[in-house]
DNA sequence: TCGTGGTACTCTGTATACAGTCGTCACTTC
DNA sequence: GAAGTGACGACTGTATACAGAGTACCACGA
């Protein structure tokens, strides 16, 4: 397959699926609604975007299509775009469904488990139980669960979740300023329960 | 807030937010792809889709980012645009996750259920138990589930749920010449056990 | 003071034009 | 014949230009 007198050429990630301008807008807009640097509402405007990317308008509203389709801002014909809002309830299902299928899809991962995943599970769990950083602790969160539900092989379902997660941490990098409110040891229990 | 002396006026739906072209070709596209009538792997040209709706290939590739986004097309820079097709694995998947969704937005719509929406429920079920025609008893399906799960206000949920019915439809329409294979019966059955 | 109409301006939606990439096929070379 | 090379055509990605929808603001009249 790979010529191994080419072995020493390393590829540029990012070369091989060239991504074009419309990709480049869309992860860097989805990164800053995630983050919290673009506020609920905020106005898109195309033409400050495109400048702001050094672009003409048509890949930045390439790249809003995609947004829409996220769910992650509103456009309506005609009217300027902005970055959409949740409001408490929608919060609250959105870590409802996420619980929901993170513990089907673990449920069908466990047919495929063996001892290695249990142990890694494990010690992140340790880990995590030691983590007093909330940011880092949702991290290691994510690969625990990541680390269970992966061999279930269910797609679908873990693209969704991905999205879920990331949708949801949007809003508990926002509450992470209140210390009292996290459920960390509640979680560290769910989770010693499911090993 | 609102004018009582207004609340005879019925606002067309459609008229408030006008679609524009990308929004109207993407609707087309969608709908053609769930129909079956753009086989999985077709291609897509976006000098031919243009010619064919009439427009310039700008609101074309705006659609498509549109279906990329929904998982229906499958993009790469500088190549064509093909249908995506989904493996029996994944089908699987889709129908399961969907029955798990379901499942649980109706539970959380329970404890909203009053008589009314039971009777309609049963009523529709009883329905599906006469229908032979497969496409129409899929309606009907859709109808009973709908019903029982609209009160759960769960509007994430049920939106993605919408979709993933979409999806699964497409595939079932596929299916539905084998007439062997509908567990009709069993749905019957399960929807009974629900109510 | 409130509502209406008009006007100028901003911004979006789309057509068109151009530049760059990919695939194909004939051609060359070994 | 197989593999590599170059040229051509088809198609995509993007900039630019233009038309039309929406908005803000102000003057005017009830």
């Amino acid at each position: 397959m790979s010529d191994p007198a080419l072995s020493g050429i390393r590829v540029q990630p990012g070369l091989r699926d060239r991504r074009i301008s419309a990709d480049y807008i869309a992860d860097s807009m989805r990164d800053a609604i995630l983050a919290g640097e673009l506020a609920d509402g905020a106005v898109l405007n195309q033409v400050s975007l495109a400048s702001l990317f050094g672009v003409s308008r048509v890949p930045v509203r390439e790249a809003m299509r995609q947004l829409q389709a996220e769910g992650l801002i509103e456009t309506r014909a005609h009217r300027v775009a902005v970055v959409r809002g949740l409001d408490s309830d929608r919060i609250a299902e959105l870590y409802a469904l996420r619980s929901v299928l993170e513990g089907w899809v673990i449920e069908l991962a466990v047919p495929q488990l063996d001892a290695d995943v249990l142990a890694v599970a494990h010690d992140l769990n340790e880990e995590m139980r030691q983590e007093v950083d909330h940011p880092l602790w949702l991290a290691l969160n994510a690969r625990f669960h990541r680390c269970l539900s992966e061999p279930s092989a269910a797609l679908t379902t873990l693209e969704l979740l991905g999205r879920l997660r990331q949708q949801s941490e949007r809003y508990v990098r926002l509450w992470s300023r209140s210390p009292g409110l996290h459920r960390t040891e509640e979680a560290y229990a769910e989770h010693a329960q499911i090993l």
